[in-house]
DNA sequence: TTACATGTTAAAGTGCACTTTAAGTCAAGG
DNA sequence: CCTTGACTTAAAGTGCACTTTAACATGTAA
């Protein structure tokens, strides 16, 4: 029930502003140009992610460049990078170490990580296409067939 | 640090025994022989997936039937099935189904699961793929890359 | 007798990425 | 003045598949 609401710019000055460049925005703006739920920001936050804004009677106040970092978040999940690992992208470098040499050295370990769940995805899809053609009475049959294939040849239950 | 266990039989007749049929193995015996834990025996009987076994002096006294429990346990989650998927393997349908019919029925479905996240993964590498070959300075740089494309075109940040 | 290995239970802990809840602050609007 | 809505925090909850812990029982070996 995504309710309306009424939204203005609530600190700072917005688009629609004579030099419309320094844009300041409440976690709640943030979050719905991130298309995120404000939990998450803080949690990124907390979890070292984030830098932490400044603040504007204790309320979080963020410039356009928390979008950025967001962007870089949500890029590195996208590669299946871990909040742990995305902290290590971030702060688990000499601090001129470029983003490209970061990447790399993060990204050549994950892309084994990466083919290793798509061979195992691979192995389960091979396995449902053979529990389809499955055509045991009981799953004790099937159990039984597992069961003896082990010690013997190599053969799924088809019968 | 697996030390050496003396691990006789404990109840009932072992393998060298006259009539070697009718086997009975403590909860020890039965999880070394699956290779499991018994503590994973243990809560696969208590979801439901692993019928109870007869007790002796309150232990649980396992035949090689439960073996083949474990095998079809082992059978479903090597195809990606959860354990609530499991528990309606075996107890979702009416007690006369065939097992093949039960198979189709959920295999059918996580088929479906899994080839999106076959595709998940598949697009997981290609963003590696090309976060090897991000040249940018500084991360914000690859924010900033990601952000402006998100109105614009599609390229990921390669500069 | 003592010690040990193995078993029993219920309940809590683990790892991950957040979300939800509870209790409170604060400014604007009616 | 009071309500409303958005914010603040710390702490607990979620879902999954188990594992770990604590406290106790019991049969066998030294």
């Amino acid at each position: 029930m995504a309710r309306r609401k009424r939204e203005q710019e609530p600190i700072g000055r917005g688009v629609g502003t004579p030099s419309a460049t320094r844009q300041s925005w409440s976690i709640g703006e943030l979050a719905r140009r991130a298309d995120l739920q404000t939990s998450a920001i803080r949690y990124y936050e907390s979890a070292g992610l984030l830098p932490e804004p400044r603040r504007y009677n204790g309320r979080r106040v963020y410039e356009a460049s928390a979008l950025e970092w967001l962007a870089v978040i949500r890029l590195a999940q996208g590669a299946g990078f871990s909040i742990a690992e995305i902290r290590e992208l971030l702060h688990g470098f000499h601090s001129d170490t470029p983003a490209s040499q970061r990447w790399r050295a993060l990204a050549a370990r994950k892309l084994e990580d990466m083919r290793r769940r798509i061979d195992e995805a691979r192995a389960m899809e091979q396995v449902l296409g053979r529990l389809i053609q499955c055509e045991c009475p009981t799953l004790q049959d099937c159990g039984r067939a597992v069961v003896g294939e082990s010690a013997s040849e190599s053969e799924i239950p088809a019968r």
